[in-house]
DNA sequence: CGAGATTCATGTGAAGTATACCTTTAGGCTTAA
DNA sequence: AAGCCTAAAGGTATACTTCACATGAATCTCGTA
């Protein structure tokens, strides 16, 4: 039976001792290089042993540098302590990542992310936002307590929030009886407290705490450590923690990344049922990593987005190494919507979404002059060549239905 | 020949609109006493 | 009379449109050397 080996197989090779290790959200004992930051953030969030409220606290640092990790190693540490301190401290940490599209990247998808977290349940939609403030205070004065919360990757979100929100939230202690709360701040962006209000400012960025990238050598002594626990003994061949490293680092070492190189390649051997991680499960790896990326991108897009990027994907075939603007997208756009029945959008509108592709990566756009003849934007496309066959089908499959 | 003025094609901000959805309220109907 | 359902009224968020103004370098214009 197939099946049958495939399970056999599956229990026979197994390369993992525990997986999860490998697994982003994976919050290990001892985090290597971080603890001047660990101390820091410790540091600010000290005084809830006490009930007392804490600054609101603001991180940087590029994706993968430990941030979240670091939070939420303080934040574990600190509800082990209360436990065993037993003051009757009532304290909450609630973790937002603002950057889920349709989950929390809107003011009032925040507030109501964070109230259902807290136990309590908003609408969708509907709802006047000051009523959903006023709501969330409820929920919070109903006892004594703290609570901290997480705002990460912040400045995704920021374009779509209003300043105000910040602010607003900043200020509700004043409102609060019974309650107090802190936010922390997660930004990939090391200028975005500069674009943001002076007043949201100065109350939000009471501690600042900067977390530098990971080197190859730091990055690789990482790995090492979390794959001893990970992996089985001798299944990794030399240089693979050296090759994963150095693929992280180029990517601003970003150690997630790398961690995810190392488990994705640990997959793929382990699929093909052989007994050691090579070097070439690597770069497979990192090749299957950004496929998927891309891919999910493609497929969780709306439709009027999927036609926008054929267009593009479409253009770029045909023009070869012409440069693309906006107006032939929109020209280009035009003709797949009339072809597909769907209505059309304006080109103000489609502007924006390429700018939004532009935001995701899966283009280079850039605005640029061309003198006499007007300004506009140079596209360019960044899915790399060998996805373009898979990703045009799954977008033209979507535009038929 | 060079400094300004012009020009184009679109970027970009603000305000308005359509849609989908929410709460509240008031009536109308049912139910049970 | 109490309880429940429904529809209407009043309101919002979001995605999109409409309107209007902003941009910035290639090109044009025209005075000057």
């Amino acid at each position: 039976m197939k099946v049958d080996k495939i399970f056999d197989s599956f229990i026979e090779n197994n390369l993992f001792k525990n997986k999860n290790i490998l697994q982003a959200n994976y919050t290990p004992e001892d985090i290597p290089h971080r603890d001047a930051q660990i101390e820091q953030v410790a540091n600010v969030l000290a005084p809830v042993l006490r009930g007392e409220r804490t600054s609101n606290l603001f991180i940087y640092g590029k994706t993968g540098t430990g941030k979240t990790l670091s939070v939420q190693y303080v934040r574990n540490k600190l509800f082990g302590r209360l436990e065993k301190m037993d003051n009757g401290v009532n304290l909450k940490i609630e973790y937002i990542n603002c950057k889920l599209k349709k989950v929390a990247d809107t003011e009032y998808r925040i507030l109501a992310e964070l109230i259902s977290k807290l136990g309590g349940s908003v609408p969708a939609t509907g709802l006047p936002t000051d009523q959903v403030y006023s709501r969330f205070i409820d929920l919070i004065e109903q006892e004594k307590q703290l609570i901290i919360i997480i705002l990460d990757e912040i400045d995704q979100a920021m374009q779509k929030i209003p300043d105000s929100f910040l602010y607003n939230l900043t200020r509700l202690n004043s409102e609060l009886v019974n309650s107090q709360i802190g936010i922390i701040g997660i930004s990939n962006d090391l200028t975005f407290l500069d674009s943001i209000d002076p007043r949201v400012r100065s109350s939000l960025g009471e501690e600042e705490i900067v977390f530098p990238p990971y080197n190859a050598i730091q990055l690789q002594e990482i790995l090492k450590k979390r794959s001893e626990d990970a992996f089985l003994k001798g299944v990794l061949q030399d240089g693979v923690i050296a090759k994963c490293s150095a693929l992280a680092a180029r990517e601003h070492g970003d150690a997630r990344r790398a961690l995810d190189l190392l488990r994705i390649a640990g997959e793929l051997a382990e699929r093909r049922g052989q007994k050691k991680i090579k070097i070439e499960h690597i770069d497979e790896a990192n090749e299957k990593i950004e496929k998927d990326k891309i891919i999910d991108i493609v497929e969780t897009e709306p439709k009027q987005f999927k036609l926008v990027l054929l267009a593009i994907i479409n253009l770029t075939e045909r023009r070869k190494l012409e440069k693309i603007f906006t107006g032939d997208v929109y020209d280009y756009y035009n003709g797949l919507c009339k072809k597909a029945k769907i209505e059309i959008l304006t080109q103000r509108r489609v502007s924006d979404i390429i700018a939004e592709f532009d935001m995701l990566g899966l283009i280079n756009a850039r605005v640029v002059s061309k003198g006499r003849y007007g300004r506009t934007r140079q596209i360019k496309l960044a899915i790399p060549s060998r996805l373009l066959e898979k990703v045009k089908g799954i977008l033209t499959e979507a535009l038929v239905l």
